[in-house]
DNA sequence: TCATAGTGATTGGTAATGCAAACCAACCTG
DNA sequence: CAGGTTGGTTTGCATTACCAATCACTATGA
């Protein structure tokens, strides 16, 4: 059934697994000191360096349409972000990040590299390159629906 | 400020979170289908070869107490989890899992590995195995308290 | 030994998250 | 321009998660 059901495919999804949920609990707790969720974090993530419109956002974050309405309004209620009207289509809401939501996350995004670091720091220079390389073709192509980005993405997805 | 606050660690971090949400996202559609939540799958994917007390779990989790009441009530419901009390302690609580959820996150394991096989099918055997070992130094002493494990711990967090 | 402090778990209250269904508004097609 | 489609919001519901308070049992010390 599945193409690659050797050892070295286990030992990998076990350690990305492992590794998820390492970073997912890094993000939360940070995120959690900012009074922001994780899906919040991401929002902002995702929308430091692009503007979206709701529903391609929801496609981004897998999540459903509705699901955003509330997402936004509560973080534009904080100043995170705000809601603009598309110039091409009078139903669409374009969602963008404020300088104080884009000073957040810069920071969330500091303070994780921080937390990171001790993890980091074990791997020499070289390693870690060699591991961000090896991460590259993982990430590519992602397996969940990603709507079609104006501009190659970089930064925090 | 960080002690690594170089190119090969911002790449590193970059590239850790977004396979961490990519992750993620699989499992949380993956359990979706099977009405579970990421943290029910979680739960079960830590007593698949464990048995644990209800406030080492939370510890294990990162989550209070309380959450846990309820979080393995419901799957207790369900029939994948089954509290008994501690042999030593009257007060403490032991989850236990069930057959049937031993045989489910069995089952989600090998959805994950072949929804994951496209992804991890774009590198090589060794690349998987280096991508794998270069994971390990990362994980070995987690970031996030964890409670004492009696034996080693393997297999999904 | 027995009162008291501490630990393990549950309960109740509140907020956020997420889905589904119903809905309105704007677009688009014939 | 009528009818269908698409983009967002609203409402209702279950789940998740936190905190504070509570109950039950354990452990401690006078």
């Amino acid at each position: 059934m599945a193409p690659d059901d050797d050892d070295s495919t286990d030992a990998l999804v076990d350690g990305l697994v492992r590794s998820a949920f390492q970073v997912m609990g890094v993000l939360t707790r940070l995120g959690a000191e900012h009074d922001l969720s994780l899906t919040q974090l991401r929002v902002l993530g995702i929308l430091r360096d692009r503007t979206l419109r709701m529903s391609d956002l929801a496609a981004f974050l897998g999540l459903d349409k509705s699901t955003m309405s509330g997402l936004i309004a509560r973080a534009e209620r904080r100043g995170l972000l705000t809601r603009g009207t598309s110039p091409g289509d009078k139903r669409a809401v374009v969602v963008l990040i404020t300088d104080e939501g884009r000073a957040l996350i810069q920071r969330l995004y500091e303070e994780g590299k921080a937390v990171l670091a001790p993890a980091t720091g074990r791997l020499a220079p070289e390693q870690r390159e060699q591991l961000a390389q090896l991460l590259e073709p993982l990430l590519s192509p992602p397996l969940l629906a990603a709507p079609r980005p104006e501009r190659p993405v970089r930064g925090m997805p």
